[in-house]
DNA sequence: CGGAATCCTTGAGGATACTG
DNA sequence: CAGTATCCTCAAGGATTCCG
């Protein structure tokens, strides 16, 4: 879970490096229309478990991509949003979204999430 | 090392279960100019095992992103260059290039491959 | 030269239970 | 509600050797 920092021979390593855990580029994809509360990321990714969906927020926030609020009340909540570092990444999630909704699609298989990218 | 066919949530997923693998983008990204020898693979990304190496490329055959064409001589040589289908997924690789390098660049870091995305 | 076969290590990811 | 704490599994990846 620690981003470490070693000599990356091509850029785009360094990309998979910050982008490539599992449930990370779902919550960055989901967080790129609004700001949503843990739950909210939980309920979006039911395959996550909270070790693993707070592990991945958790890197995600380490590296700058994502903000952390916590309004101390009760019920306690927590908001993630992208930063502005996190939105810059934004065209890589399309261009992947895209060519894989395309390489999907020559499957004949529909998409579940992402509705987004609809908007093209 | 093989392509099952889960359900994907996202197309983003399934865009990196075909590239997220270690050497995968690498490979790509040399393939992108012109076709490669083994040989030529190995020396430009030294620090994949020969076993990696081919299992990266073996992957991305099945998959149909790289052709694989054996030329029986002596001494044998195999040459493997990209599918259209892998071609059509470059522009997935230069956006995840773009951002990486100004990623790197932002850290200072002088990203040692990658001579190519410069023709932006 | 271009791998396949073998064995091994490691850590990402999963399941479950518990806490501030 | 929003996580942390353990424990565990499994497969990606690594090292070495051997083969056509």
């Amino acid at each position: 879970m620690k981003i470490e920092q070693k000599q990356f021979n091509c850029p785009v390593e360094a990309t998979l490096s910050l982008i490539g855990g599992k449930y990370k580029p779902l919550v960055l994809w989901h967080l790129k229309s609004q700001p949503l509360h843990y739950m909210e990321l939980q309920r979006l990714i039911p395959k996550a478990t909270p070790k693993m969906l707070s592990g991945q927020l958790h890197d995600l926030e380490d590296c700058g991509m994502i903000n952390r609020e916590v309004i101390p009340e009760k019920p306690p909540k927590t908001i993630y949003s992208l930063t502005a570092f996190g939105k810059s990444i934004i065209p890589v999630l399309n261009a992947m979204c895209d060519w894989g909704t395309s390489y999907l699609d020559g499957l004949g298989i529909q998409p579940v999430c992402c509705p987004s990218q609809s908007k093209k």
